[in-house]
DNA sequence: GGTAATTTAAAACGTTCGTTTTAAACATAC
DNA sequence: GTATGTTTAAAACGAACGTTTTAAATTACC
């Protein structure tokens, strides 16, 4: 009858831990500790510690990908159809930078997860980043209509190359400061979203390479 | 007197069980057996897990850094101390590319393993990212003298892209070719190269975001 | 051949893990 | 107030972990 406050007690500790540490190293004992919960609460919640992992996730995917079909729409519809590459960037940077940082997002600690996806045993990577598929396919075909002097494998590329960028400003929180000295904030979230732009707006517009020919 | 068959086969099981399963989740059991191996011999060889790991990451890191400034040593004698952009992100991405997927380097699953590093508990990640130090010094110096209309943040924040757009055909090895039906080929070296420099020189060449100027 | 370094074998150490079970306590809704 | 869903408590399960020890066997070097 309650809406569960444990559920959700468990999947912010989970998240937290996670990204801390890492998956396969957090244990549930300490997740429930953290959480002020039973051990078995996990089990009486989710079944089990992968079931717990994907509800982690599902919980912000969605509405991080549901914001960036938004901002594409939005951008579409105000462009009649040919967006801007800068438009197009922005919808795709704006809303993963804006949840790993806005303190009120409570994703801090998630896109710090999103990059350890990638790193955990198993195919439950794999079976995750599943979830992207819809957004991957509106974004590669915005930037094919946006950028025709590309073939389709120089786009793809291009638009991996995006995705890499962005798993720096995200993933970087400890470390990036630390290396420059306090120079490079990855919370200043605005500023590193107009970087980011910039950067990858031109990357995109670059004259196709010298490689195989379409 | 032997020098050590068994040592790098720990060291080639290692690498190979980390890059596939994650740190974490590769017991030394597994190493050994996989390396035909006594369970013992980790700890006769290394001592423990973690200065096993740290071999690991030791042995590929240093050759790979050396050609780094070994190329960029050359691009900057040749060009009389202003090499062009593109001559610095190739010193910069190549080696890497190169060591991932040339067959005999022996690398293959080394630049996966690197991304992981991130994902690791403890200070582990950050203590080996500390032999990046002088490339990033190198490399970030060759850039500003090259790019002098950045501040000094832009350029680091740039440089930062970079290393994440690296990330992106050296980590993306499974996934990348099934999100694309095979039409993005993660060890195709030398186009890939030829992709991320066209891609990261325009990036690095863009006019400054309107943020906050120097 | 003798010496030292290497490798194997097997067993055990204490610890932690995910999971399960059983029971009781608690809250909320009808 | 009874039923339903939630949470806690405590204990135990078998399994796997990193590590250590001891002893024997093997290999290479001088």
């Amino acid at each position: 009858m309650n809406q569960s406050d444990t559920h959700d007690r468990l999947l912010d500790a989970a998240e937290h831990l996670f990204s801390e540490h890492g998956i396969a190293a957090t244990s549930l004992r300490a997740i429930t500790s953290a959480a002020s919960a039973n051990l078995a609460s996990v089990h009486y919640h989710f079944g089990s510690k992968e079931a717990l992992i994907e509800a982690v996730f599902a919980r912000r995917l969605e509405p991080l990908n549901r914001e960036r079909c938004r901002l594409l729409d939005a951008e579409e519809s105000a462009a009649g159809d040919a967006p801007s590459i800068e438009g197009i960037v922005n919808a795709f940077v704006a809303p993963a930078m804006r949840l790993a940082y806005e303190p009120a997002g409570g994703g801090e600690n998630f896109m710090l997860l999103i990059g350890r996806l990638y790193s955990e045993p198993g195919d439950l990577g794999y079976r995750i980043t599943e979830q992207f598929a819809e957004v991957f396919q509106r974004f590669t075909s915005a930037l094919a209509r946006s950028l025709p002097h590309l073939s389709r494998t120089d786009l793809l590329w291009r638009f991996f190359f995006m995705v890499g960028c962005i798993s720096m400003p995200l993933m970087g929180r400890h470390i990036i400061p630390r290396r420059t000295g306090g120079l490079c904030d990855p919370s200043d979230i605005e500023n590193n979203i107009r970087r980011l732009v910039a950067f990858l707006a031109a990357g995109l517009r670059a004259a196709a390479p010298n490689g195989d020919p379409t």
